[in-house]
Formats: C-alpha cells, structure tokens, sequence
DNA sequence: AAAAAACGCTACACAATGTATAGTGTAGAT
DNA sequence: ATCTACACTATACATTGTGTAGCGTTTTTT
C-alpha cells in the first residue's frame, strides 16, 4: 500500500494550477492569447482569421470567458465595432505561453 | 481592414504552442503531471484518489495519451501493477506547471 | 447615393469528448 | 482460503465543440 502521506502536499496545490488550467485548459485559449505576444490589440474577425478552424461561437464563449477572469478587456472602437486587449492579469500570462512555446520548440520543433 | 502583415509572426509560431497545448490543454493533464513535482513515481490508484472526481476512462485515455507523447513511461512493479514516471522530455514540463502555478498563486489565492 | 462587403456575432443540428456508475480479471494481503 | 486492492473496461448519459448558415449593423467601394 502507498504512503497517502507523501502526497499531501501535492494535494493541497492542486487548487492552485486549477485557476490557470481553467484558462489555458480550455481549447483555443492558449492560441488565442498567443496572438498578444505580438498584437497590443486585436478583432473577433482576425482571431477567427488567425485560428483558423475555430468555431464563431467557441471564439465568442472563449472572449467571454476570458473577459469574465479579468484577462481580456472588450473596448468599443466605433458603435458596431470592438477590440480585445490584455488586462495586466492577462499579460501576466504571456511567459508561461512562452515558457509552452519553448517546451515544444525543444522537443516538436518541426511541429505536428 | 486590418494589417495581416502585423499578424504573420504570430501565425507561424502557433504550431509550436499547439504541441505543448496538445498536452496541458486536455483536462486534468496539469493536475496529473503536477503530483510528479513531488513524487517520482505514481500508480493509477494514487492518481485517482488525489485527483478527485477524474474518470478511470478518462485517467487511462490522458496517460495512454501520455505515454504516447513520451511525457510519462509506464513500467511493471509486479506481473499485475504498474507505476508512471516522467521522462526528461515530461521532466521539462514541470517548469511550464510551476510558473501556471505562480500565475494563479497571484491572481487567485484563494483559489475558485 | 446605392451596392457590396466586412464585422461581430447567434442558431441549429450533429460530432466528439467527458462523466457516473458498475463491473471484471488478476494479484497481493490477512 | 478469503478478502480487498489494483488497473483498468463497459455502458448509457451529459457536456462541450463543430460545420454551416444566417442576421442586423456598419463600413467600404463604386
């Protein structure tokens, strides 16, 4: 039998990585955000655009989502038009994107 | 219209966030891979207990899929048991889980 | 000024994925 | 010899994501 004991400690962080799973868990998320990286800005339209395969209405619950967590902001830039930019919590997730992004240029760097 | 330009950098590194997106971005992979900050091995019963509420169908599809990615090797500890351990390549990720765990660790303490 | 295209979505039916609960064969523990 | 744990698999159901179409508004083009 297993020392349960052992694991405690494991256990009590689990919260913890929950709260960035719940973003970057969801499909989509983390290609989206990626797009940050390089753009202070961007539109419903590139997003679907630039992801390309994503559903409209995936893309749409992903925006509210993240908006909902206080990463993204939704900004109007004329009566029927809008624009996403990162929160300083959303920015803050930018070098564990990175930190992804160097993981798979290590060991998929011709990709999949 | 937007500039497409601006956005062609971004586009070709989204293959390399999706290897490691392929990985993290399956639900419950984070938590699972996380239990290997503390222990170098782990046995299906431990993963289902400390990760409660995971399917036993959807615990074996996430360390089949795993195994295939060579994040994790499964080897026998007698003709009927089994444990997992990370190889170096699943060994790297674990730095990618603790800075979502300082990111979350910031943002939301008390955890949802 | 009129027509066309783009924008930011929503709707619908369907496909894929995850879950609750139960169960199975084998093997260690008592 | 019996009991329990282990490492799963099975089934039916719930949730989530997708392909395609479309809608009202606004911008751009002609």
């Amino acid at each position: 039998m297993y020392s349960v004991d052992t694991m405690t400690t494991a256990q009590t962080l689990i919260g913890c990585v929950d709260s960035a799973t719940e973003v970057l868990g969801d499909k989509w998320t983390p290609q989206l955000l990626r797009f940050f990286i390089n753009e202070k800005t961007v539109r419903f339209c590139q997003l679907q655009d630039l992801t390309e395969g994503i559903n409209p209405r995936t893309l749409s619950a992903r925006l509210t989502h993240l908006e909902e967590q206080g990463i993204i902001v939704k900004s109007a830039t004329s009566s029927s038009r809008c624009e996403y930019s990162l929160t300083d919590k959303g920015y803050d997730l930018l070098p564990v994107l990175q930190n992804m992004q160097a993981w798979s240029d290590k060991y998929a760097p011709a990709a999949v």
